[in-house]
DNA sequence: CGGACGGCCTGGGAGC
DNA sequence: TGCTCCCAGGCCGTCC
């Protein structure tokens, strides 16, 4: 489940390995997951191509290419884009291969196919439907806790399902939003409108944090996620409540909760979370 | 308009 | 052991 930290690593890895290197052959493996926008075909549309720059918008990778072209990759839940020796053993669910000019390759791997990437024009980038709604990166200068406060402002949404919608914060996740709730010591089934000023200050802060903390560990490899080289990330063993739902809370002790709020599983500290 | 929920997928773990 | 069931959760479409 790559979140912003995660993405973040991956971008780092590639800029470090690929940026510069051309685009020699493309295989597609499994076609629904490498949709070409406006081209007749995917492989042939990229091959020759230079890998430019490898950008991040949320959750979302941004390959730049040659000739004004841009490659959007979603990770989603299970995906993965690593760097890797052409002798590498190919993995199960490996759907596109990337061949480059110093004789290695990028491989684009997702168990459940979630994930994909997608040739879009430069030009129509801000008009793409998926990055076109999303909103405020969080680590920016343009989050703040006042834009936290507009945020939540007359809202009745509970503030875990605010600050997991990509059109207001762009980037979080499951992991990093229990987490950044637990180190604010807000409960996530608060009521958005009713957290005061001192508690927006809080969250900012906390989320800001847990990101950097994220990214500085290299990601978190709970599950599916690897860096953009294979590798594991370490942010696994910094968690305080994601994954931990009967055990002790590393503040208090007291046996940390689990429900669910739209959908998705939050585990949480009775006690240092509990205020309504 | 906004919030809730099902669908997309597969693998891993629990339970029988 | 092997089968079934459930869970993991990002995003999109649908519904109310």
């Amino acid at each position: 489940m790559p979140e912003l930290p995660e993405v973040e690593t991956v971008r780092q890895s590639l800029e470090s390995k690929a940026r510069g290197l051309t685009i020699v052959e493309v295989k597609v493996l499994t076609p629904q997951v490498a949709r070409a926008g406006v081209f007749e075909d995917f492989a042939s549309a990229l091959q020759g191509l230079k890998f430019l720059d490898f950008e991040r918008r949320g959750k979302y990778l941004i390959a730049v290419l040659e000739k004004g072209l841009r490659l959007v990759v979603h990770l989603r839940m299970t995906g993965r884009w690593v760097y890797c020796a052409p002798e590498a053993p190919l993995a199960k669910h490996t759907h596109v291969i990337f061949k480059l000019s110093d004789g290695n390759e990028l491989r684009f791997t997702d168990v459940r196919r979630f994930g994909g990437m997608e040739i879009v024009l430069a030009e129509d980038l801000d008009t793409h439907s998926a990055l076109a709604k999303l909103g405020v990166e969080p680590l920016s200068e343009s989050f703040t806790p006042e834009y936290l406060g507009e945020l939540t402002r007359n809202k009745k949404a509970k503030i875990k399902s605010l600050i997991l919608d990509q059109s207001r914060l762009a980037g979080m996740g499951n992991i990093y939003a229990d987490e950044a709730l637990f180190l604010a010591g807000i409960h996530p089934g608060r009521e958005a409108a009713t957290l005061s000023e001192e508690e927006l200050r809080r969250l900012h802060t906390a989320i800001r944090q847990v990101l950097a903390e994220g990214i500085a560990n290299r990601g978190t490899s709970f599950r599916d996620y690897v860096d953009g080289e294979g590798q594991q990330g370490q942010n696994q063993l910094s968690l305080k409540v994601y994954g931990r739902s009967n055990q002790g809370c590393v503040t208090c002790g007291t046996a940390l909760g689990k429900l669910r709020i739209g959908g998705r599983t939050s585990v949480y500290c009775p006690n240092c979370q509990g205020g309504r």
